[in-house]
DNA sequence: CACTATTTGTCCGTATGTATG
DNA sequence: TCATACATACGGACAAATAGT
């Protein structure tokens, strides 16, 4: 009998290990089931399937299903006891769902109090072409890039910046970027920011953002493309946000002038 | 001296190999350089560093180095040659995805004009659970509820909205839905709306939507909740609209004040 | 033409990690 | 647990093509 392998994983992730990318094969394993643990597919306290099941399951061997399990174990995901088999360990936590919208719209209004933000990467780069040509910089010119991701008080991470700026000339230092207003330090820089034009999209989470905000790959995520202009018209300033669309809500209030239903 | 890495490479992600990560070392540098040259950090015809300076930045061996450079070249993205170095072949395509958006904005700014709007369903219902609370109805009071679907001109659906409306004394008929704005109906029928809130959010699309936006279920759709409230503070619309990511961007301009980021 | 510096190509030996039966 | 095969990574050494002096 085929336990519950079956219904954790479909035909195609099954056969999916030894794709393109070298990685060994034991850890592309230990990913599969790790996700599927810390998402709640595979509850507290079911047994998982037997190194025998997952050998075949994703034809490979044994030796590679037990060092996957046991990287599991380690990491006190599961725990292993001969002869009783390997049962999960790590509870999931519910997640209070959705809660009320209310709820959601609370937090948002006292954001810049109630979270906080953590620097991933900041440095002077060239960028990419298209972002290039936006910004007007010539074959090598570089920019400050800057990554972050912004947490609520519980630690959940609910939103990653990568924001591109020209201009500058003492540039971004990182604690600036962790304890204040990113505007108000390139108003220290010499410019400021007069315009924002701003649009918003659904994308399917691209893998460097599903790690940081807790998501699998290719589910929706609200993505916000913003443009800041120097009063001269300028612009100096690109930010990408990706919001984990469940933490997060873009919230406004409109004037009338701008409706069309 | 150290070539354009620096340029192109913050020290973070310099010293970001050697993670715990089993993934092979050339494989990891390998996928660094393919993205710079995919999204065209690196033009075409840009000689890459050498061997010797790749190895040192990232500190590796020079092995390393080269086998990365060697999965680059057997993808023909970069052209090896012994004494004149490596230089990039991939053409990086200016991409029209500046084009897009322009496009996409225009749209947008005639939206009322250039579009149609065609009703799938409209009638008094008594609504769903939730809704029926936030509209202060009993029982088994009703509400207009409308299901509309708009079209650029070109005949390609981008947004689905469904709404729920209380208070209504005439209601909406076909005709006015189809050509006017649905406030200015709401006007006639004896209140005006003096305040929006609104939120946004990406969710998978639902096969209702999904079939009306030409899209497969569970694709990323920007999902838009409106509620509409009279001078009074009674809350008289709940609007749903879930837009077709591909066809349409929500844009707008803001000003300083709310600005967090 | 040789001479040199640069850069890639090739090979060696060794150590460690991965994967199989 | 063991033996085996293969891939990865290192340092080093040398050969071959290129470009400039």
């Amino acid at each position: 009998m085929d336990f519950i392998i079956d219904k954790l994983f479909t035909q195609h992730e099954l056969s999916s290990l030894r794709g393109e990318a070298p990685t060994p094969l034991y850890y592309q394993m230990y990913t599969l089931l790790k996700n599927r643990i810390l998402d709640g597919s595979i509850a507290h306290g079911t047994q998982m399937p037997t190194e025998q099941q997952l050998a075949e399951a994703f034809n490979v061997s044994r030796i590679t299903a037990k060092r996957a399990m046991d990287e599991l174990a380690a990491e006190e995901l599961v725990e292993r006891r001969r002869g009783k088999g390997t049962h999960v360990t790590h509870h999931y936590d519910p997640e209070p769902v959705h809660a009320p919208l209310t709820g959601m719209l609370e937090k948002l209004a006292s954001m810049g109090r109630d979270t906080k933000v953590r620097v991933l990467d900041i440095g002077m780069l060239v960028p990419p072409g298209d972002i290039r040509v936006e910004l007007g910089l010539d074959g090598d010119d570089k920019a400050h890039r800057v990554i972050r991701v912004r947490s609520a008080e519980d630690g959940e991470p609910f939103a990653h910046y990568i924001s591109w700026t020209v201009g500058l000339e003492r540039g971004f230092s990182m604690k600036d970027l962790e304890t204040r207003v990113r505007y108000d330090v390139m108003k220290e820089n010499g410019f400021e920011v007069t315009r924002i034009d701003q649009s918003m999209t659904a994308v399917p989470a691209q893998e460097f953002v599903a790690n940081e905000l807790d998501m699998k790959v290719g589910e929706p995520v609200l993505k916000l493309t913003r443009r800041s202009y120097t009063e001269a018209g300028r612009l100096v300033d690109i930010l990408y946000c990706h919001y984990n669309p469940k933490r997060f809500h873009y919230r406004m209030s409109i004037s009338m002038d701008d409706y069309r239903g």
